[in-house]
DNA sequence: AACCTACAGTAACATTTATCACACAAGGCC
DNA sequence: GGCCTTGTGTGATAAATGTTACTGTAGGTT
């Protein structure tokens, strides 16, 4: 257990992991489950050791705008923010890849912060690195059209996979892109033309 | 002095205030002053203590897409994250009404989040606010149709200034909403239609 | 086999946004 | 007044995206 939080958190510091193991419970998670919804009251921070989790702004209409993936090694910084103040949360987390994650109180979040360098040090990163993921999402729907976006949703996916398989449905992939189904299949379709990707059923395979 | 800076962050504790007065300096930049450019390193975190500054995520084409402002009481968030590691900016600063901001170097940022807890929770909340208000941006252009947004940013414009005359060209507005003039001023024609503004040369006055 | 459901392809059309072209008006300057 | 610059209005057209409607197909179920 030392070992695996050591290995997911190089930079925690020995004491700290002793502290969060003391403090934090293990929880898993199946794929599909909601683990935050837009409005609810944030009580933990959350680290994710195992599996994968996607984050979505929702909109008024019931849209699903796909915002970042979080993965191993990697904090939810809304949680960190809001747990500070215990305010709502702004976004929806949903478990795309069977995760465990370790829920964090929300009053250690302050403690730790003073006590130990490298959570803070964490915090900071965390939000920086959150910060800035958010800002290349404005730049796509700011700057870019919707093929360009979806070559970067495709990539994106594929990044965090590891693999060059897509396994989602069109209509998956335009609800997170908040287009129609229609839309990505043209788009797809052209893709396909252009010699950038290889359709089947359920599945798109990435060839450059 | 002091009783300008504790008037302006009131939540500032008084030995934190004698803190910043020794430490920081107090600058004034007039209406149009770039205060910070993309890709620039940050060496200074900003406390507005005076005017307005509008803060722009810039496109590879030239394209100035606003985000969010910045007044009196307020920082700049992005000078926060990354002065903590010296990194590079991810955004454009304008001056929009003559400011006075009081600099503060980068050092001193990690030094006062253990020593200060007013300094502490002042960030935080600093990153909170300024975390949602882009998570409001991408909620805009996700879900949002060009005159929605239009009248958002009207309504922002007019907030910001605390009057309801907008004085800015069409095609400023245009350039700060990424997309054209002729659009622009097509929507405004049929707010106007609508009841919602009035409109003159270099004016723009909302009705509602 | 017959049936059902989810997924994918595509044509036709509507709407929104972008681009091009040009006219005109307000205000400063000579 | 005549000249210029900047800002605004607007039509025509193009391109991108959204919507509707329908077809077909793969794969599972009965």
């Amino acid at each position: 257990m030392q070992n695996l939080l050591k290995n997911i958190f190089p930079n925690f510091s020995s004491e700290l992991i002793s502290t969060i193991e003391e403090n934090g419970s293990l929880q898993d998670f199946e794929a599909g489950t909601i683990l935050m919804r837009t409005g609810q009251y944030i009580k933990n921070t959350v680290l994710i050791t195992k599996g994968k989790i996607k984050i979505y702004r929702e909109g008024e209409d019931g849209g699903e705008f796909l915002m970042y993936y979080l993965q191993p090694g990697q904090a939810c910084a809304i949680s960190m923010i809001c747990t500070a103040k215990s305010e709502k949360s702004q976004i929806m987390a949903k478990v795309v890849e069977d995760v465990s994650v370790m829920m964090i109180p929300l009053q250690m979040m302050d403690k730790w912060m003073m006590e130990h360098r490298s959570w803070y040090e964490f915090v900071i990163e965390t939000y920086r690195s959150r910060f800035e993921e958010v800002l290349e999402v404005v730049d796509n729907i700011a700057f870019r059209s919707m093929d360009e976006r979806l070559e970067f949703y495709l990539k994106r996916h594929s990044d965090a996979c590891g693999c060059s398989e897509v396994k989602l449905s069109h209509q998956e992939i335009a609800t997170e892109l908040n287009t129609s189904r229609e839309v990505i299949s043209r788009l797809l379709k052209k893709m396909e033309q252009r010699g950038l990707v290889k359709l089947n059923r359920n599945q798109i395979e990435l060839l450059k």
